[in-house]
DNA sequence: TAAGGATTGTGAAATAAAGAACAAATGAAT
DNA sequence: ATTCATTTGTTCTTTATTTCACAATCCTTA
């Protein structure tokens, strides 16, 4: 169905896409035009009209889109109805702030387990979340956890992955800057700050020469 | 000059490749081709290839590409060669881990200052580097800062990000899950966990069922 | 209920990015 | 020196994404 002609781009959108919808309904709104939406995420209306259009004919010609609806359609269409069960492996820095973010009150996410390979750190909990022993990754059943948030250092991502992957997990949301080598069942984002960074700065720069031209 | 022919996707990837360069190099590797080094980012080859080529003729034929002098060239070409400064702007979960985080050991950054609204944080100092109140931010000469890390709640990020332009910065990243509203001569870069956590999710679901058809 | 204004949904065109294929050049081996 | 294997740089093709343009349709208000 959808799935195969969804063009991964808009995928893509589809989460700031729900994200402001749900900001939309908290203020109120009930309906909204694709070009005030396009405002708001700063995205060309045509493409919103094309992306939502993937999915059949959900708002009004002459009208716009109303807002709860299409809120709660793409609620389902990104299983955000139901709880998102994942696990965290690394509690260092970075593992311990997602630790204590709130993923629960506006996407439907929990991190169920915390894993480590510190003895200081297994046996404790942060913010509500038990840290066990990376040996208990293999032993827990993970048939009901959808993606592991991997915190650890570059060198031993890998190893965390299929260890992850070994007890049944799928999908990895990957912190650490290094790329993994998994196969084809398995699904990763990669989020970089590096990356972002280096990115950023190299824009800046670029952007201006080009207004200097 | 190059500025105006790479493509945005090939820029995006030099951080990537540069840090994998990094790698090589630090491993002793003195050259590597397009098809070996395609395997490690995951990347086809003649992708690679193509990206090089925007910067002129970086490899040689039948030999490949020396890691030393790529590594070199992407260290400048990214601005790696010259101390790039940023502030941070909310001194939280996640500000303190990115306090946390030594940047300059394989990336030339380094956060010069962090700033907040809490009373309890302003005057102490987060893993050297000091925590200085929000008004502050305009008193403080910021030309030589090329960037803002802005990891302040979502209400409050459009706010902060003025004031840091008012004092002079140009470049954002942006860790708040908020669409931030910037003249033209700004740039921004947007982390969103929760974003790549749904995107995830949604690839997960759907990939099952392209297999399952 | 009719008219006018607003706004969608979508083909067609334009742009951007990725991938295939291969000649040209180089390195390596004998 | 010569041959052969390797690998780049690049042209051409294909695929993906964005944007344009507008008929079709629905809302609104008088
Ligand atoms: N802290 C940041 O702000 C930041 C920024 C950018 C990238 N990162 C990346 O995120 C990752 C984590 O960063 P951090 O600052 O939290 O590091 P950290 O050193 O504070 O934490 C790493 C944690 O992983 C654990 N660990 C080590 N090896 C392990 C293994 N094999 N299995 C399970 N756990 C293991 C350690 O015990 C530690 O608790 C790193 O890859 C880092 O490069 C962090
Ligand atoms: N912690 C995470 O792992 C995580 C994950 C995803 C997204 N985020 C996002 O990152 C941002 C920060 O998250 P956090 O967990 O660190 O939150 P936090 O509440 O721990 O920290 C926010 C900090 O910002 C400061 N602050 C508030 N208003 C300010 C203002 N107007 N100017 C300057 N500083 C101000 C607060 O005093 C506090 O120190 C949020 O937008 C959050 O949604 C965090």
């Amino acid at each position: 169905m959808a799935s195969q002609t969804v063009p991964q781009a808009t995928a893509e959108r589809l989460p700031l896409y729900y994200r402001t919808l749900q900001q939309l309904v908290a203020n109120g709104k009930t309906r909204i035009s694709s070009s005030k939406f396009g405002e708001l995420v700063q995205i060309d209306s045509t493409t919103i009209r094309k992306d939502f259009s993937y999915f059949g004919a959900l708002g009004r010609k002459g009208y716009g889109y109303d807002t709860q609806y299409l809120m709660d359609f793409l609620k389902k269409t990104l299983y955000q109805d139901e709880l998102n069960r994942v696990i965290l492996i690394g509690v260092g820095h970075l593992g311990t702030a997602l630790l204590n973010h709130n993923f629960l009150k506006n996407n439907n996410t929990q991190i169920v387990r915390a894993y480590d390979v510190d003895p200081k750190k297994i046996g404790t909990e942060v913010s509500g979340t038990k840290v066990f022993a990376m040996d208990e990754l293999a032993a827990n059943d993970h048939h009901e956890i959808v993606a592991a948030i991997l915190t650890v250092p570059a060198a031993h991502a890998q190893e965390a992955a299929e260890k992850a992957l070994a007890s049944g997990i799928r999908g990895f949301l990957n912190f650490s800057p290094t790329t993994l080598n998994l196969p084809e069942n398995a699904y990763v984002r990669h989020v970089d700050m590096t990356v972002e960074l280096q990115a950023l700065i190299y824009f800046l720069n670029h952007s201006m020469e080009t207004k200097n031209s």
